[in-house]
DNA sequence: TTATACGTTTATAACATTCTAAACATTCAA
DNA sequence: TTGAATGTTTAGAATGTTATAAACGTATAA
């Protein structure tokens, strides 16, 4: 049958994408599985089409729920639990990078302002260190204002207007 | 040691770091000491000051050089290899950045390509496939010009500039 | 030539991740 | 109640990754 031919090309291709940015391989072929279809699946159809256990179904599924990227719709009259897709790919990506990349600052400012106690509280000179801190800071600064500025990046009309400037 | 201690809380911080967006620690934390150092720093001696074997810190470096982190320097009447960090961290990752979606976006339109052919062949309808496809051509649309656009932004001025037109 | 000082490759040990099957828990219908 | 239908947790097997030590290759100095 076609549809299940092109569902399983679609559904290798995202597994491969998801393991090459280390995500589990099989985050993305649920993903792309709920992606593909029109109605809410259940746990079980996953599993079934996916050939892998219900176990991991249920785990993956629930890492995908606390993204954001699916999410668990009621269906009247039965017990089992159905989900769907987040259609907005993009907004997922950014979500994730605001979060992954607001942690990681956050350490890693915590651990300058560490090195800068250090520096201080001997009086160093240590110019070297200081001009690298200093590059690091402005640094993550640019990623910051950057962030903030990330959401509106949602068209190309926007993008149009933003190459227009520089 | 003043700056033992210092360089220590950076190298470590920076292989966690390396280690949260899944790349080798020792990656990250050979960067971080080429990174704070002035000189150029021999094979043996970030072996021996990450405590770890030449082994690895070879093979270490050299993923490192590939993609331009850093860099062979020759030392008069020294038969060692030596090694400076590329200091523009942007720069690494936008390229990185670049290379990777790039690739991945290549890899994801031919499969897109399949799926269409099968589509045509069978003068199928299909509309909700035919709907997620465009969506995913918008998206990777959007990338692609975003990713030309990427390497621009490289100061707080530029951004403000961007973010005045949005 | 021989010995030394390097960098690279390789085999394997240590460790981490992924996946499953089975046990378990919960809900609901009969 | 019981038992069937479901989702979750867990123990362990299979697989994959990382790091090392030792073997290896190569160049150079003596």
């Amino acid at each position: 049958m076609i549809d299940s031919q092109i569902e399983d090309i679609f559904i290798q291709t995202a597994g491969e994408l998801a393991e090459s940015v280390s995500l589990n391989r099989m985050v993305g072929q649920l993903y792309a599985l709920l992606y593909i279809r029109p109605e809410p699946v259940s746990l079980n159809k996953m599993a079934e089409k996916l050939k892998i256990s219900k176990g991991s179904a249920s785990v993956n599924i629930r890492a995908l729920e606390t993204w954001n990227a699916v999410k668990k719709v009621w269906i009247q009259g039965s017990r089992k639990d159905f989900y769907t897709a987040e259609p907005d790919i993009l907004k997922l990506v950014l979500e994730r990078l605001d979060y992954g990349f607001t942690r990681r600052i956050a350490l890693s400012k915590a651990k300058m302002d560490l090195i800068y106690s250090i520096l201080n509280s001997k009086n160093e000179k240590a110019s070297f260190y200081k001009e690298r801190l200093k590059q690091l800071e402005e640094l993550q600064n640019l990623v910051e204002t950057f962030l903030k500025f990330l959401p509106k990046v949602r068209s190309l009309k926007n993008l149009k207007k933003i190459a227009s400037v520089l």
